[in-house]
DNA sequence: ATGAAACCCGATGAAAATAGTCGGGATTCA
DNA sequence: TGAATCCCGACTATTTTCATCGGGTTTCAT
């Protein structure tokens, strides 16, 4: 189980943003230090706007910020972002996946219980107590 | 973030030994109710038993058994066995892939306490927790 | 006005991981 | 001795991920 580098990067380039705020808008160029192609990037941050976890500005001058407080962006609403909701087991999520043995499968038990903590666990790491280096 | 179908069957697999504890070896045809493909089970059933999680009987009668009680085989050992250990990102794990900023680098403190938690998690769970639907 | 600086977007290709198949071999029971 | 069964490595197909590219649109500064 290991994260895609999609979500790796869009982490990243938030934590990049969090870091300037208030410095106006941050170019595709500006990130460069991430060492990420910035071509690749540019797909990645349109996700992010598309999530509405950051504005972007067009035309000369113009770059990306964060769309509301560092406090108010979760981890999970930037992985979940990137990479599509938390999903153990599509027989949780999609009815139409549901195997035969659907009503008492104890797997399905243990997906649900698992995305509920997990999910629980990135609700709680705000972007701000990421730059903070905040974690309880 | 999911889990791929090795980790799914996998568990699936083990659930179902758990379920015949003390019925003598199950063969793979008697897995078919998990409507895995044999073959390809039986790869798993191979990581398993290297994983030391299941024994195995070859021969006429044979089949495979859990190799110690449900109660001290946690998920953590199954979906590790099955996908390899959690790694968020590799920048964590592996001193090579360090990344230049790795010193104070923010996002390697999320991956590090996400690693820890979820961990946590797995181990938490057993698989007699498991067949007994007994997740807090 | 105009041109450079930026973002926007869909298509496409390359690479890697995952899923699944196959054939032959070894072991054990009856 | 033969049927049942696990063992193993090689192979193929499919899917997902990663990344590039080209051309379009918007906006600022002069």
């Amino acid at each position: 189980m290991k994260l895609s580098t999609r979500g790796k990067y869009g982490l990243y380039a938030m934590i990049f943003l969090a870091q300037h705020e208030g410095e106006g808008p941050q170019s595709l160029k500006a990130f460069s230090a991430l060492g990420t192609p910035e071509a690749y990037l540019e797909q990645l941050l349109g996700t992010l706007r598309r999530a509405d976890l950051v504005k972007s500005v067009r035309g000369a001058q113009g770059g990306y910020q964060l769309s509301r407080e560092p406090s108010r962006i979760t981890a999970r609403n930037i992985i979940e972002a990137m990479e599509g909701p938390l999903n153990f087991s599509d027989c949780v999520s999609e009815p139409e996946h549901a195997c035969e043995r659907s009503g008492n499968c104890p797997a399905k038990g243990v997906w649900a219980y698992l995305t509920g903590q997990v999910n629980g666990l990135l609700d709680g790491i705000t972007l701000k107590d990421m730059v903070e280096n905040n974690l309880t």
